[in-house]
DNA sequence: TTGTAAATGTTATATTATTACATAGTGTTA
DNA sequence: TAACACTATGTAATAATATAACATTTACAA
C-alpha cells in the first residue's frame, strides 16, 4: 500500500501547475505562474518543490533545473529516475524501463559502495527535430 | 587520435586547481581560488570551465553544481558520463565500467529517439561512511 | 487539550550564471 | 606582410536560482 500524501494548499496549487505543463517548469517561472493564487514569494515555491520532489510526485531535471510531475505512478519516491531530453526543442520525458530501472538498481561496482539512488539523464534528438 | 587541446593561460590556471582538488570544486570557490592569479571576474571562470567540459577536461556534477577533472582519459569528450556520489561526505569519483557505458550507450526505447549523450548520477555512502 | 510536526508568511540575502560590449592574441591564407 | 577569421580575455552590470532567519499558524495524534 502506498502512502497517501494529502498535500497542502501550496503544494496542490504549485503540483497542479506543474501537472498540467506539456514541459518542464523553473522555479520562478512557477512563482509568476501562482502569484495570483496568492503565493509570493520563491521560498514558497521551493518549499513545495522541495516536498513534493520528496515524496515523488515531480522530479527534478538537473541539467535544466527545472521540474517535471512524474510520469510513472510506480516510480519509487523518486529514488530511481531517467529522463530524455531533445536538445532541440527541450522536450522532457520520464523513461520508465523495466529493464533499464532493474540493471540500475542493481548495478555494483569495486569501489564497495551500495547505491540507494539514481538519477540518469539522456540527451539527443527528439523524432520532431531528427526529422527537420 | 586525439585532438590535441593546448589550453589558453585562463584555462590552464582553472584545470590545474580543479584536478588538484580532491573534491568537486563550485564557480565561485574557484574565483576566489584563482584571484591570486589575476581572474577577477566570474565570467573569466565560467568561461573556462565551459570550454574544459566542451573539451571533456572536466566534468560538471549536475546535482551539485560543482566541477571535478576527468578521472578517465578514454572518456569520449563527456557524452557518456557516470559519477558516484556520497550523500553524506560528498566525495564524487567517476565511474568507468565497461559494461555499463556500453550498455547505456546502446539504449533504446520506444520513443524512437537516438541518444548521443547521457549522464549518470548514483547516490549512496561510501565505505567510510557507512562504517561509521 | 496539549504537545508536536508540518506548513505558511515575510524579509533579506546568498549562490549560480549570463548579457553586453570592448579589446587582444593566434593562426591561416592571400 | 596584410587581411581575415577565430578564439580568448577583461570589465561591469545584471539575471536567475536558491537559502537563512525568524515569526506565526495549521493539522492532527496522544
Ligand atoms: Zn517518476
Ligand atoms: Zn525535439
Ligand atoms: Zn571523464
Ligand atoms: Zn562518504
Amino acid at each position: 500500500m502506498e502512502k497517501q500524501h494529502n498535500l497542502s494548499k501550496n503544494q496542490k496549487i504549485i503540483f497542479d501547475l506543474i501537472d498540467k505543463s506539456p514541459e518542464p517548469l523553473k522555479a520562478y517561472s512557477i512563482l509568476f505562474n501562482v502569484q495570483k493564487k496568492g503565493i509570493n514569494a520563491p521560498l514558497q515555491v521551493y518549499r513545495a518543490l522541495d516536498k513534493l520532489v520528496e515524496i515523488g510526485k515531480i522530479h527534478k531535471i538537473e541539467s535544466r533545473n527545472a521540474f517535471i510531475a512524474c510520469q510513472n505512478s510506480s516510480c519509487q519516491i523518486s529514488k530511481a529516475t531517467a529522463f530524455s531530453i531533445c536538445e532541440s526543442c527541450e522536450k522532457v520525458s520520464e523513461i520508465s524501463n523495466t529493464k533499464l530501472s532493474k540493471y540500475l538498481s542493481n548495478f555494483a561496482d569495486e569501489s564497495g559502495m551500495k547505491y540507494t539512488k539514481y538519477n540518469l539523464e539522456f540527451f539527443g534528438l527528439c523524432k520532431k527535430c531528427k526529422s527537420k
